[in-house]
Parts: structure tokens; C-alpha cells; sequence
DNA sequence: TTGTAAGCGTTATCAA
DNA sequence: TTGATAACGCTTACAA
């Protein structure tokens, strides 16, 4: 079993009488080999146990089948579901994932993407960190015209795609539902804006107010990081108001921040919903442990991890043009739960 | 900036009137090169847009610089913790890592050892998927003496070094300290006993009974696969017991079943932690959402993935053999919060 | 301390 | 449909 050599494209060549030429066409199953000569080959090889050496392969044919994924970080279910789908999707198209984290930070997707850009991926994924600001560092991507997706968290680029959910339209499905219950103030926590996932989830709120009539009141935004922290600060601040101007619901654009949030009010002898009717974002884990279970939304982690890669696969076979895709949008789900129930 | 022609070191041997062997040695600061002459070189490199093309580099010195982590999931902090610490040993030690998910299926994970294999990682990082009761499909990498590393969920090799917490231990303080508590029917879910972790967690739970002088009763232990399904199920069996037989205390070896539990436990008007107290494992986040919030273990992540991948890299450049450090135990930490404390 | 020259295993080119 | 030959860019004996 454990062999001593390794088995080269010369070996099967010999072995057949054949060259290695036609080896190496056979074994990729090029149209102009014989088909019975594909086969022997493929048998040969076999039997042999050769196994392909890709580094001589990538050093030929400028191409390593390799894919980098870059996102923000690792733990969350979502982007687990997301790495899976790429995973599945990748595999079907012939290609390997390096994966790393951003940690959120600005400066370690710039490293990143440098380490992924000297791997030679033939192309690369993205989710953008919380910090990121600019996105020049995939210039280097772009100047060799080697294709860049964005994916969730995207920025705006004419030579790269987004697939990402539709923000906007969930955030206002939030929305609509919270007046729906007969809510009149509803409060927005929200993340950094300059962020398409939070610039739309804004956006959302905002126009489903005004469809039905509410106005929009700035003391009723707070911009932050979203942190469980962050959430019990923001209890604080909703704890400041006078009783009657106290927003009677809130949508938050994360579920940590949210379910800290509720915490510190019911600390505070808030009743919720009751009081304040609640509705978070991500459907994570803690979403279905707080009590009142929590409205929240569902992303298709898979699917957009299937679809982004098979756009990037399409895009580097030659089959379309990144222009002609340019983002695609993907369903999410409102999941409604006690939280939100002021009726029941 | 956008180079038309990839730089070799021939450009720079060229450009400096050298040898590329010099520019080779010097690149990678050899010590029989002049230093003077490492510099011209590295700063020659820099001015040119050098960068190293790793598949010639592969090919001709069979090393990939790449070691591949294969693991159950993602989606846990945890194992987001534990990549962040491999990552940043790895980077520190000149490699880059693969990584993929078994999804806790075993025959993902032998399809993601033979991708590893294929990519010729120079060592593997495994964590072992829940269905996975054989290690035999890491034999390529045994015996081609290709290092494999386990930790966390481990199975004993000859040729493979393994890093853990030390689950015994843990286990055992949590139920001593749920025994100080004054408890004494504590009960105990558990895991596939194949897996060391749950295994490991069995053992101390009875110990810790028996060094207290507490007598072990089967109907106590209920093993199965610990999620929220199986965790309102165990609710259920708990359920069943007379008034007096049933236990007064739950040591659950992850924290989703023990949360899932309880909260079935709740629904079913069992006062928590009077009646029945809760402990248990990994410090999840949801730990802390539950009401009341829940003692559990927490794992040293980070520190967890940059001692394997530093052990390893330390057996790859040849410092140390694999057997001198077959198993490096790491210390956890027990976190009490109320669903623990009955004295309160 | 530096250089010469021979490969590593594959694929592209050109020819048959 | 197949083959001969020359790269791809680097490392490493061996030599100087």
C-alpha cells in the first residue's frame, strides 16, 4: 500500500507504450483521445495509484484551481451554512477552498487578501470586515483581472459581483410587521451604515414608516457595534426616555444586540412584549433561548455560499461575463415569534 | 503597477548581475550568503514586484507550506477561537492553512483527509466528526509520515500526537462543585462514548461520585447525539421519575442540550436551580441568554489551536519527535452562574 | 561566499 | 488522434 515512489504521468505512459502527452490529455479527459485509450489510461492510472501533482500542474498552466474565501469571522452558524454551500458548490466545479478570517479588522483583510492574492487563487471571495472602510486592497485582484465576489457584506465595484440577501426588503417586512402590532415608536438599532447590510436595513425601516404614515424620528436611530455590550448600553439610552415619548418597539439589525437589549430592560421591569415589542435580525442561536422568543430574520447561508461560487466558477470558465450578473439577490424569511406579539 | 510579466529570480539575478541561485538563497536569508548581498537582493525584489511562485517552489522541494485542519463544524465559537490561534501559529511559523468541515459525518471527513492528502499538506489538524469511528482513512498520512495532529475530539495513534482540555478534570469539578451545592441524584448527559470528550466527561462525573461517596445509578446517564431536539427529550425522561427518585442536579456535556432541557424542564414547572440544578459544557453564548444563566467549562480556544499547530510545525522542521510530545493537556476553566447555585 | 547545471511533473506548441 | 520537445520558476548537488 504505502508506496514507494510516486507515480508520474511518465509511469502510465510507460506502462501503456504510450506517450505522456496523451496521459496527461487522457487523464483530463480532453475530446481528442480515443476513448478507449481515456480509458486504459484512467484504469492504468488506477492501478498504478498515481495521484495528479498540482503543484507542477499550476506551475504550467498558470491556474490552481483554488478559490480564497475571506469573511469576517468563523462563528456563526450562518457563515457556517455559507462555507458549506461554497464547499458543495466548489467541489462540483472542480475547485478548493483557502478559507481565512478578518476578525473584523480592516487591516487583517488586507493581509489576507495579500496571502490569498500570493496563493494565486484563481478567485476570490469576500465578506467584508466591520472596519473596512476602502476597498483598494483587492486592487491587485482587479488589476489582473482576477474575479472578486462579494458576498453579504459588499461593496460596489464595476468589475466585481455581489450576491447578497435582500436587506432592504426584510428590513421593511421587520418593520411593517412591529406596526402591524400597533406599534407607533419604533426604535432602530443599527450597525455601522457605511455597511450595505446596515446602510439597507436602515433604509427598510425608514421607508416602511413613512408607507404607513409614522415619522421618522432620529432619537429613535442608534448606530453601533452591535456587541452584547452594546445592547445593554442601548437599554440604557431607551431606559433615558420620558415614559411617553419610550419607543414601544424595537427593531434591532443584529440578534445579540437585541437579545442584551431585552435583558437589560426586563432587568429593568420592562415587559416585553408587552411594553416593548422586540424583532432582531440573523435568527442565531440565542434568538430561540431568550424569553420572549425572538422575531427575527432568516438568511439562506447555503444557497448564497452555493450561489456565489457557482457565479465565480461561471464567470472563470468563460461561460459569463461578471457584468452580466452583477449582484444577485437571494430570499431571506421573517420568523415571527412571542417577542413581536403584542396581540396574543 | 499592474505588472504585465511575473518577476522571477532571474529578473533579480539579472538586474543585480548575480547568480539566481544567490537570489534564491538570499531570499530565503541562507546564512552563507553575505548579508550585504541578502540585502541588494531583498531590496531588488521589493523594487521589481517580486513574488515567490510556490508551485515552482513545491515542485522542486516536495514541501507545500500548508497544513490542513479538518473540523467537525465551524459554527461554534469555539472552533472560530481555535482557527484564530492555528492561524496565527501558522503564520508565525511560515504556513498556511486548509481548512474543511466533516459536517460530523465520517464519510465527509475521509473524503476531506484524501483532498488534504491530494493537496499534499504537509501535516493534518483533526478534530473528529461524531460519526466517525475509525481512523483508518488517515493511514495515507501515517504511513507516508505525513504528521497528523488530533485535538479536542481525539482518538489514540502510535504515530499521531494529540491536544486536549483535560475533560476528566473539568467533569470532575463540576460535579463535585454541583455536590457541595448539595446535590446528590445528579444526572448526567452525555455523548457517543466512542469520542473521547464524552467519554473522558463519563469518567470524572464518576469519580467525583465516588470520591463523595455517592452511589453511581445507570438511570442516571443518558447518552445520545446533544442537540436541542435530544436535550427536550432528556426533559422528558427526567420527567418520568417517581417525586423521589428524581435527580436533583443535571451535569450535561454541552451546553445546547443542558439549555434545551431546562427549558423544557421550566415548561413543565421544575424550578431551576431549587429543584433540579444545572451545569454544563463549553461555554456556549446561549449559556449566558437562559434563565437562570448556566455553569459551564470553558475551553481555551485560541491557545488550544496555536499549540497544535506549534507542536506540529516544531515536528515538521525537525525539533522535536512526534512521540517525545504525544498529548499536550490544557487547562479549563469552570464558570458558575446561578442555574448551579441552590445556597443562593 | 557564489555559481553551474540538472531536474521537479506537468502542459503548451508544433508537428505528424 | 497521437507524439516530441520545450518550457513553467524554483531548489539543490556539486563545483569553484
Amino acid at each position: 500500500m504505502s508506496e514507494e515512489k510516486e507515480i508520474t504521468i511518465y509511469d502510465i505512459a510507460k506502462h501503456l507504450n504510450i506517450s505522456a502527452t496523451t496521459v496527461s490529455r487522457g487523464l483530463k479527459d480532453h475530446p481528442s483521445i480515443n476513448i478507449r485509450t481515456r480509458k486504459k489510461i484512467a484504469e492504468a492510472a488506477r492501478q498504478l495509484g498515481y495521484r495528479s501533482n498540482t503543484f507542477a500542474s499550476s506551475l504550467r498552466s498558470r491556474r490552481t484551481q483554488t478559490l480564497g474565501v475571506i469573511v469576517p469571522r468563523l462563528n456563526s452558524s450562518f457563515m457556517s451554512a455559507v462555507l458549506a454551500g461554497m464547499e458543495n458548490a466548489a467541489s462540483r466545479e472542480g475547485y478548493n477552498l483557502i478559507i481565512a478570517q478578518s476578525l473584523e479588522q480592516a487591516n487583517k483583510e488586507m493581509e489576507n487578501a495579500e496571502t490569498m492574492f500570493n496563493k494565486r487563487v484563481d478567485g476570490l471571495l469576500v465578506s467584508l470586515a466591520y472596519g473596512t472602510e476602502s476597498i483598494q486592497h483587492f486592487d491587485i485582484f482587479f488589476n489582473k483581472k482576477i474575479p472578486v465576489i462579494f458576498f453579504d457584506r459588499v461593496a460596489a465595484h464595476p468589475d466585481g459581483a455581489n450576491v447578497v440577501i435582500d436587506n432592504y426588503g426584510a428590513a421593511y417586512q421587520v418593520t411593517r410587521h412591529l406596526i402591524q402590532q400597533g406599534c407607533k415608536r419604533i426604535m432602530h438599532l443599527g450597525g455601522n451604515t457605511l455597511l450595505n447590510v446596515y446602510a439597507d436595513r436602515l433604509r427598510g425601516y425608514k421607508q416602511a414608516l413613512a408607507d404607513h404614515k409614522l415619522p421618522f424620528d432620529e432619537k429613535l436611530v442608534l448606530n453601533g457595534n452591535l456587541t452584547e455590550e452594546w445592547g445593554t448600553e442601548a437599554a440604557q439610552y431607551i431606559l433615558q426616555f420620558k415614559a411617553k415619548e419610550r419607543p414601544d418597539a424595537v427593531f434591532s439589525a443584529n440578534d445579540t444586540a437585541a437579545v442584551y437589549c431585552m435583558i437589560a430592560l426586563k432587568a429593568a421591569g420592562i415587559k416585553i412584549p408587552q411594553d416593548i415589542a422586540f424583532a432582531g435580525f440573523n435568527n442565531d442561536p440565542i434568538s430561540k433561548v431568550i424569553e420572549p422568543n425572538l422575531t427575527t430574520v432568516n438568511y439562506p447561508g447555503y444557497s448564497m455560499g452555493q450561489a456565489a461560487v457557482t457565479s465565480l466558477a461561471n464567470h472563470l470558465n468563460g461561460n459569463t461575463d461578471i457584468n452580466a450578473t452583477n449582484t444577485i439577490v437571494l430570499r431571506s424569511e421573517l420568523i415571527i415569534r412571542d417577542s413581536s406579539l403584542k396581540n396574543k
